[in-house]
RNA sequence: GGGCCCGUGGGGUAGCUUGGUAUCCUUCUAGCUUGGGGUGCUAGUGACUUGAGUUCAAAUCUCAACGGGCCCA
């Protein structure tokens, strides 16, 4: 069996680098840090990763849109908050050619202000809203930190909703909805998470709360793959998005976000892979199935025939196929889709379709059957729902394996993952955590409200349990 | 912001201390061979980050720039 030189167990980071560029998802050889080259093969699974984003936000009413990459200054200034919180991190446009500009443009780090003075104009009555707007686009960190492929880069190929709402009741049915998109979706990923609710001190800037979405990584460090923002009407005062109401007033909108990233990515990497290289959820495999004709000299043949015949019935299920007739040995076709990580591996040889069977091998398990030929579509199709299942019950034994609700702090230091402890909603006692734990706070869990123990560090009652992690 | 380390074919490396012909593996190309887990053989392409300095001579020593990585705040 082939292994990577970097076992996943050992050095889990090492491993995702190595694994990255030998799966072919990026070329990290671009000379500017933190952007990297996406290839054929990453770029196919981003896609179908967007697509299924695409389906969630159709099905739910919201309207794709594209802004420009570029924000004037004076847009991005409106809100305080938000300039405070990304100013350090944005790249700027001073020149137009030789000319300089007379107002400073920047790359847009994410779009709020970019969209917002454009929503004021669009947004005049009750009748326009809610309006539920989305893009898919790239945007632009100045990251100081190490970079990592998908995980921290400065180009970010970046979904982002943003809606509208009459007020703060609507806007959360919104948050409401964006829960069970991120659920749907990430349930297709086979990537079982966990939302938190951040602290203040620790949302996003201009946000009235932040909501992020947390994949553990094999390494024991989290992995943030979304976030949900619930703005009020923060932004939609100095934007001066209102509007008239039934009654004739006028009313903010209250606002709210939903981002998400090329990180999805760097999780199923991380989640799902192994020693072999990735291993995809079928439903965001660029290939579903590979097969693989055994060539013999004079026998071509029945064996390519046989192939395409398969390869035909796939089609008409929608399952995504391709026969490898390149001319290299079979085992060097096994080892190349492996590290690819495509779920069903199909081998027609001459021995096969002698006993009118194929040879089917499975990308999680490795384990090898021969099935009839007759219907084989239809027993594909069970094997894909099977994996997709079984890379789900082995995350979410590796969530659950890591998540951890103790009362102190000596506790605490014991375990790896996602650690809850009581906490009295004082800063200075979650730092104090935080610096012990050295991790960071992910915050409270949101389907429960309060928590009757005490404090670890200050003793007094505890308001709820804050959650905390090393992270990415 | 402060400190440390590293730049050699597409990838991984040896050589640097003590200056002189750049090593090996892999990939790639061509041909034959082989083909149910990386077939074997033959031939071939391809590299010292850039600039300045020291020197008869620099991958090697010095300085700088650019790029990459790590640690601390």
């Amino acid at each position: 069996m082939p292994e990577t030189k970097v076992k996943k167990s050992e050095d889990f980071n090492e491993w995702y680098n190595e694994i990255v560029e030998l799966a072919d998802l990026c070329d990290k050889r671009y000379p500017i840090k933190g952007m990297n080259i996406w290839r054929p093969y990453g770029w196919k699974l981003m896609n179908h990763v967007d697509r299924l984003i695409r389906d969630e936000m159709i099905k739910t009413n919201h309207q794709e849109v594209c802004f420009p990459l570029l924000i004037p200054e004076s847009y991005f200034k409106k809100e305080e908050e938000h300039i405070e919180g990304f100013g350090k991190e944005v790249f700027w446009v001073t020149h137009a050619g030789l000319t300089p500009l007379e107002e400073r443009w920047l790359l847009r780090p994410t779009s709020e202000t970019a969209m917002y003075p454009i929503f004021s104009l669009w947004i005049r009555s009750h009748t326009d809203l809610p309006l539920k707007t989305f893009q898919i686009v790239n945007t632009f960190r100045y990251e100081t930190k190490q970079t990592r492929a998908f995980i921290r880069v400065r180009e970010i190929h970046f979904f982002e909703a943003h809606t509208c709402h009459v007020d703060f009741t609507d806007a959360e049915r919104q948050i409401q909805e964006d829960k069970e998109i991120a659920d749907h979706l990430l349930q297709k990923l086979s990537l079982p998470y966990v939302f938190s609710k951040r602290p203040e001190w620790d949302k996003f800037a201009g946000a009235y709360y932040t909501i992020s979405i947390d994949v553990l990584m094999p390494s024991g460090r989290t992995l943030q793959i979304g976030s949900i923002h619930q703005y009020r009407d923060n932004f939609a005062k100095p934007y001066e998005i209102s509007y008239e109401t039934e009654k004739g007033d006028h009313s903010f909108c209250h606002q709210t976000t939903y981002g998400m990233s090329e990180r999805l990515l760097g999780a199923l990497v991380g989640v799902h892979g192994d020693n072999k290289g990735l291993v995809m959820p079928p439903e965001v495999a660029p290939l579903q199935v590979v097969i693989i004709p055994i060539i013999f000299k004079g026998k071509e043949q029945t064996v390519l025939e046989t192939s395409r015949t398969l390869q035909n019935e796939l089609l008409e299920e929608n399952i995504r196929s391709f026969i490898d007739d390149r001319d290299i040995t079979p085992g060097n076709k096994y080892y190349d889709w492996e590290l690819k990580g495509v779920p069903l591996r199909v081998e027609i040889g001459p021995r096969d379709v002698e006993k009118n069977a194929l040879t089917l091998v499975r990308r999680d398990s490795g384990l090898k059957k021969s099935i009839p030929i007759t219907n084989a579509e239809q027993m594909i199709k069970t094997e894909l729902k099977d994996l997709e299942h079984i890379l789900y019950t082995n995350a979410e034994k590796l969530l659950k394996d890591n998540m951890h609700q103790v009362l102190t702090i000596e506790e605490a230091t014991q375990k790896t993952g996602i650690v809850a402890l009581p906490w009295c909603g004082n800063k200075d006692c979650a730092l104090e955590i935080e610096n012990v734990l050295e991790g960071n706070t992910l915050g409270e869990p949101i389907e429960n409200a309060g928590c009757s123990e005490h404090c670890p560090v200050c003793g007094s009652p505890a308001k709820t349990w804050m959650r905390y992690a090393r992270s990415y």
